[in-house]
DNA sequence: TCCTGTCGCTAGCACCGCTAGCAATCAAGT
DNA sequence: ACTTGATTGCTAGCGGTGCTAGCGACAGGA
């Protein structure tokens, strides 16, 4: 009976984070609101509040979901060559796909959310996963004395500022694999 | 007397901006309401609301006086230098230190306003001035048959990646210069 | 002097995030 | 078996939000 009702409550806690997740993907983070999570998890707001601490950790859930999803994304697309600079394009490709596709967790990741621990040792295990696939991908192509952790977080950032650009509206999407060519020729001289 | 009252009204709607910005940069964005906008301008609500559409165009103005400040910066940073190679890194770590010192414009230039038209011929005037500057830093570096409009917006996402990652906590601000350096030492194989 | 139109104000709507305080339900003790 | 204690979810409400309707004051023309 006890284990039943932790199970029960388990799946809500599940119910209203999925919720959200598909309220934001379908209209956006700022039709998410705790009315609109409860009544979509047929519950009331302070069950929401007994499992969240606020609506922030809600989208830091979200956040979450989406850095594990990455994560299996880029290892998909990493696994699927066998040439080490395959790999990279590969996994260029896969973020910028997943930018596109799910533009509401983007915003969770990496707009919304600031209380996630993230280069720090005790961040959620999703987020150093889907670090960790784009480390794999980077690694081979590191110099020696190259410092990998800085260079794959380098890496990182020039795909989220073309992929965040682009998302917004600052950028044309048409070009944005001729930017990427541009990026990779162009950056030593 | 008519002249008077439009120079008054002109006057408040500055008053207004310039509110907005400074409580932005004070307290965050989140502290910035209508209400608290009308009584930093001493005057109602429907006043504001005379002025501008709504809260995010209040913003967006925000945004478009960051992107002057930002032009400015920048030319005084390509002014500074004489070599082509030192003018461009010279608007990098300028682009860092404005990102660095002006969170907020930031996040009103490139996390708020979603309205503002952007790689359009009817984008506001200081937003083709602030790109037309980094243009100009970056043009003398590019090869024959670039397109250097496209080579342009490629930097420019490179440095907004690293600034909004480091600004939003996703990155450690120390190693910054580290990463840009790996950057241009590296995408080129 | 009266009228007309512009202007800014007060007051209020619907909604937000969040919480206090109560009713219902279950586990345990006598 | 009945009470007791705690746990759990609910209704109702607080202060605050973006935004607006509708009214009163004031300038300019007849």
């Amino acid at each position: 009976m006890r284990t039943r009702r932790e199970r029960e409550r388990a799946e809500r806690k599940r119910l209203i984070v999925t919720a959200a997740r598909r309220v934001a993907e379908a209209e956006g983070w700022n039709a998410v609101t705790t009315r609109r999570l409860s009544a979509e998890a047929e519950c009331s707001q302070p069950v929401l509040y007994s499992h969240f601490k606020g609506k922030e950790a809600v989208a830091a859930a979200v956040a979450v979901q989406g850095f594990a999803e990455l994560a299996t994304v880029l290892r998909a697309a990493r696994r699927g060559t066998h040439d080490d600079r395959d790999a990279l394009a590969a996994v260029r490709e896969a973020y910028t796909r997943f930018a596109r596709r799910r533009p509401a967790l983007c915003d969770a990741m990496f707009t919304l959310t600031v209380d996630l621990p993230f280069a720090a040792a005790d961040a959620p295990a999703a987020l150093q996963a889907a670090f960790g696939e784009l480390r794999q991908a980077v690694a081979p192509m590191a110099a020696d004395g190259d410092d990998i952790g800085l260079l794959t977080e380098t890496c990182w950032a020039v795909l989220h500022g073309l992929a965040s650009l682009t998302r917004n509206g600052r950028l044309l999407e048409k070009a944005h694999d001729r930017r990427l060519t541009l990026l990779v020729s162009h950056f030593a001289a």
